[in-house]
DNA sequence: GGTTGACTTCAACATTACTTGAAGTTTTAG
DNA sequence: CTAAAACTTCAAGTAATGTTGAAGTCAACC
């Protein structure tokens, strides 16, 4: 017999949860929601190929970054069905990904900018201040603070015409 | 009568909604919360100070970064109760805040740069990847996806010692 | 002084992301 | 073979973050 113990091929529920650290609720939830996918045994029980560890891996990073499971979803409805994802799909995946990422963290850079330049100086003047008195700058540009979303703040505004500082 | 037209001092409720952004009804669930105040006019009708708009922009702000309300709550708890804050309470509560905000966001780039290396990477092989098979290498450093915590991804480590490369 | 819009409270509903529990089945260890 | 651990489904519960609707009150304008 040539089959030596070898890497074994299929994992059960539990040993996915013990491996990622997710609940088997968790997974079971996932599954539902057509996040991830298993086969059976003879006695219904779940079986996991190996790649559900990555996959399981990706759903916790996004979500760590804020996406949300539908949009995971999407995300992972990019991979191939019906064969375990090669390298060249994940890197397709990531490649996929990644701008949407340094998308959303160069949000964030600015929002904690704003932050140091309106809140974090004190203000200059109150009654200037374009966070104290949104109304007065960015409320003409619309509902919500506009200078946390892309515009630029008032009172610290160097380069009114929109160049590098 | 010396009294012109000046600044109004107090904003309804709609006012504060038009100017924030922020729906009448969340502004009521978070007046709940405890994260503003209001005081009530003759007729049982909400009274703001214009120092409520900071708030809620604050609020708004720390959302997008992920803070929870209660966390928020937390926060602006700092604020001085019984007196409209101050430019120096606001700079106080920035101060306390940035450190924390500096954090997460570097904790987001150390996602997005493991992100990079281990899926980006497309993987040398997939038989030594530390994303694919977890247990082999942050598999013992307990459950869940260490290497996108702050540990460093088996495969592409350069400094085992933990030095700066 | 009446109508209209803005406001009030309170309860119920919605969504996301799960967890818990009950009742039963399968697998594993001794 | 048996007992315990691990698994199954399905329904209900939880927590955060609000929204919606009903029933009534207040304020503003003509």
């Amino acid at each position: 017999m040539g089959a030596a113990r070898r890497q074994k091929v299929t994992l059960s529920i539990g040993e996915v949860a013990r491996r990622t650290g997710v609940n088997t609720s968790a997974l079971r939830f996932y599954e539902d929601k057509a996040l991830i996918g298993s086969i059976r045994t003879a006695g219904n029980q779940r079986c996991y190929t190996r790649d559900v560890i990555r996959r399981v891996s990706f759903i916790l990073a996004a979500k760590r970054v804020g996406l949300s499971l539908e949009e995971i979803r999407a995300v992972l409805a990019d991979l191939p069905a019906g064969r375990t994802p090669t390298r060249a799909d994940w890197h397709d995946l990531a490649t996929r990904w990644k701008p949407w990422l340094d998308e959303r963290i160069a949000a964030l850079e600015r929002i904690r900018d704003q932050l140091s330049s309106c809140i974090g100086c004190g203000c200059l003047s109150l009654d200037q201040c374009a966070l104290y008195n949104p109304d007065d700058v960015a409320g003409r540009l619309g509902a919500g603070p506009r200078y946390l979303m892309g515009d630029t703040c008032g009172h610290v505004t160097r380069t009114p015409t929109g160049e590098p500082p």
